[in-house]
DNA sequence: GCATTATCCTATTAAATCGATAGGGTAATA
DNA sequence: TATTACCCTATCGATTTAATAGGATAATGC
């Protein structure tokens, strides 16, 4: 299940890539618009803030604004930075990888080879679909 | 994240499916040979038995065995009876659908977008294996 | 400068879920 | 008729999630 964290992550990025210029955009006003309770909106855009996605402004006429073109953000980024890894077991995550305590045989066990197999076509999607792609 | 009652039902019916006769296994058996804890398996086997996919026999040589042949099993039936949705998001969910409650409309929505992409792809990858898939 | 604005940061919490455990009841077999 | 093994309910600790609270800090405009 994906998580609110997530969900509101990508509403707000999608928010901000529908902006004609790269000003800055208040907390509140993305927090209003999407329904999303403000305080909890606001620890997500700081998450993104400090992983290099999202850069902010203080002060009067201050918020938050994209680092990059939207063509240039994959979804892969936003799902590891706010979800954590894509795969949904851990024996098969590329980036979150932990070996099961019960497999003795990664390669034997038949929840990898088809959880193996949901990741790689998931992955796939999530690489090819940028923030731009979202914004339409 | 794949629940670890998901997982444990999966091993528990590939290593039924692996079984040359019919004949019951019996709870404490596969619970030792799969490192599953025997009480949270025997909760489990109890739902996949509920549900039509186990047969059960009580009593000395009793134990549980599977009702159809592998090749009738797909992953979605035993997914959704463990797991749940197979969605990331109930909004996109065939079986499990709910309203968001922020969202005004689901068509104009990048999370439902993106998220129904990758739910018809995992969708495909579930329907398309079987236990017998997952057995060889 | 100074008041205002809006981000920044830490801590806390209520609720839900998960994984596991306990203990006895019931039915079938040999 | 004793033994075996499934059946059923209840509980519990740990973790995670979503949200909230309260103030510190920095930048802007007048």
């Amino acid at each position: 299940m994906l998580s609110k964290k997530t969900k509101y992550g990508i509403k707000a990025l999608v928010y901000l890539a529908k902006q004609e210029n790269r000003a800055p955009v208040q907390i509140s006003v993305i927090s209003q618009s999407e329904n999303i309770s403000r305080k909890f909106l606001e620890s997500i855009l700081l998450t993104l803030r400090k992983n290099g996605v999202l850069g902010s402004k203080k002060g009067k006429g201050g918020g938050y604004y994209l680092l990059k073109d939207p063509k240039n953000i994959p979804m892969t980024d936003v799902m590891r930075l706010l979800e954590g890894p894509i795969a949904m077991v851990p024996c098969v995550s590329l980036n979150f990888y932990e070996k099961c305590d019960d497999c003795p045989d990664e390669n034997a066990c038949a929840v990898h080879k088809i959880m193996l197999k949901v990741r790689d076509n998931t992955l796939e999607i999530f690489r090819n679909t940028t923030l731009a792609d979202l914004s339409n």
